[in-house]
DNA sequence: GACCAGCGGGATAGCGCTATCCTAAATCGA
DNA sequence: TCGATTTAGGATAGCGCTATCCCGCTGGTC
């Protein structure tokens, strides 16, 4: 009897059951007030949010996974973290979800699916409440997972017009085929395209560049500049010197992204080609710095923000078990015209 | 007996008592070998092995949380995602955990100690292995309750002499300080100094500063413009245009980040000021496109992943009760002159 | 006035794992 | 040779929470 109420393993911690206590209700009717389950008289729910208050009680979510089968972690499957693209998304996803609780999980799949794979099959594992992934492209494997866990799952940065499938994002093919028809309405007739990283989603824009090309019949595969390395501000530089050297009839480069049109700009000035009289420039996602630039960037406005936030809420509603009222959230992009053109 | 072996809330998943069953062991023992503890005899270990590749047997974080008291999860507590300086760090933070089985957490502060402490509690909630954070502005709640949860913390971005505290860094000051007297060398003597956000790191950096030209006898109060908003590109184009308006005399401008050197390099170019010949730009960090801008930056290179890789590395030893030989890693910096100054 | 649906709230039993204790065998020294 | 120490591995009992079952009470129905 000297060490009263000493368990084997007492942490010290404030604990479901002592918020119960000092509420006089049963540890049951505790959780049931804490997680706003109905069917809690409204004088017992009081009674319980003093009792938090007052002991500063914070709920293990470790206990509560285990019990539930559901914690409350959100991985975030993004390629990487060195493009302000997809951090200016997971800003907005985290921002969206963590206020309410939940966890947003950093994944990197690298672009490489089997690595996503991997990825997967891990945070599975977490029990998580929900899933927000990059894109459409993945391994069978990585499909079956997703739909056999039962996990509510959106997708993010494309749309699609499959049933079933959740997305919040924008037609990169239109996007692509919008620049290039700007182009061609200025009058440039022979319109390069530098890509870098070679996505799923860079390809899409490059098909809208070249089937807007086609139409016009000026599309010419020897102007498509495809690079598999990262997209960069100096890869930029190093595609337009290679361009304005190699490909001297060129009056328009088409960059797949901001970062390499920058470079592309930066490098004109130093090789002191005028943009855009000799030669004129456009990127993609008018990242920061873009409307900064001398001159100008035109470049394609998406909507990285409003997709992590559309993305997470509608996560959000699957995650409570409220379908929402549409599948897929096409937020559209806005062909942003400035002097580089 | 038509259900037979159902319990209650059977949710189908493979567990250790399965591995343990197939291996012949009991859960125990076939704990202890997937943790690699000492004590199991070595076809024991080779036996739980194998039936946990044959069943595809992934442990459950939770319940392992719940049992143990500490979960995998370390957050990682950082002012903004929208400086690529943080991402950087955070990006290499996780390249490091993340194979060992640990995740990272996003925290968000907005250079808010409030936001902080809250962020704080809700963290230790999660019973973290460890815990990563930015210097060591904050409150005094903050720190104490990070003492008493007995998780292992590392400070990130700065350093200092003071014991017992563990911290991957360098000296904000004496970089601010080397960069003042690079100018001072380049015989500018009207240095202003133009910052943003002014957080302590960028009060450091500001002190080196000023204490270098008041030792060269040339600091002028007036020349330091200090914005609250947050950095940016654009910002930095105004900060430029205000200073030569208001100015005129400056012949050399100091910008705490590189986005605002950035912007100023730009906009001195829209202006026609000649860089270095009229007013020399030096910047901070050594971000994407600072060697590409034209004239390339002047800089500071900071060692943002190494200082990711240092802290993750050293929080690592301390989670597995190793005292790191060193308290605090200076990872320093560098100079990087370029011809915009 | 007996009967049943509906509801608030409690008792019980785990969720899947590991800390702790404990036993039995193996090793050791004098 | 015998007790003392070490070691491998199992039994047990939770970690803190919630799913599930259950009971008693109300109010309406015929």
């Amino acid at each position: 009897m000297n060490k009263p109420d000493t368990k084997r393993r007492s942490s010290g911690r404030i604990t479901l059951s002592d918020v119960a206590k000092a509420a006089g209700v049963s540890p049951i009717t505790a959780s049931r007030a804490l997680r706003g389950e109905r069917g809690v008289a409204p004088e017992l729910a009081d009674r319980v949010r003093v009792a938090v208050q007052q002991l500063g009680y914070v709920p293990d979510p470790a206990a509560r996974a285990l019990a539930s089968q559901r914690s409350v972690q959100v991985p975030v499957l993004v390629p990487l973290l060195s493009n302000a693209l997809f951090v200016d998304v997971l800003d907005a996803v985290h921002r969206v979800l963590f206020p309410l609780g939940y966890q947003a999980l950093i994944g990197v799949t690298h672009y490489d699916p089997q690595e996503e794979e991997q990825l997967l099959r891990t945070y599975l594992a977490h029990r998580p409440a929900g899933l927000l992934v990059t894109g459409f492209d993945r391994t069978e494997n990585a499909r079956q997972m997703i739909a056999t866990s039962g996990v509510p799952c959106v997708h993010l940065m494309e749309v699609t017009a499959a049933a079933g499938v959740y997305c919040a994002g924008f037609s990169q093919h239109d996007a692509g085929y919008a620049m290039a028809e700007h182009l061609l309405q200025r009058g440039y007739r022979h319109i390069a395209f530098a890509a870098a990283q070679l996505d799923p989603r860079t390809l899409q824009r490059a098909e809208g560049y070249r089937r807007c090309l086609k139409n016009a019949g000026v599309y010419d595969a020897k102007l498509e500049i495809l690079s598999p390395e990262p997209s960069s501000i100096r890869l930029g530089a190093t595609l337009l010197e290679e361009i304005v050297r190699t490909r001297p009839q060129v009056d328009a480069i088409f960059f797949c992204n901001d970062d390499l049109a920058q470079g592309g700009l930066l490098a004109a000035q130093r090789l002191g080609i005028a943009v855009p009289a000799q030669v004129a420039i456009a990127g993609f996602n008018d990242l920061a710095g873009s409307d900064q630039m001398v001159p100008p960037l035109t470049t394609v406005r998406t909507p990285r923000a409003a997709m992590g936030e559309a993305g997470a809420n509608m996560l959000l509603a699957l995650m409570r078990g409220l379908p929402p009222e549409n599948n897929c959230v096409n937020l559209g992009f806005e062909l942003t015209v400035r002097q580089s053109t």
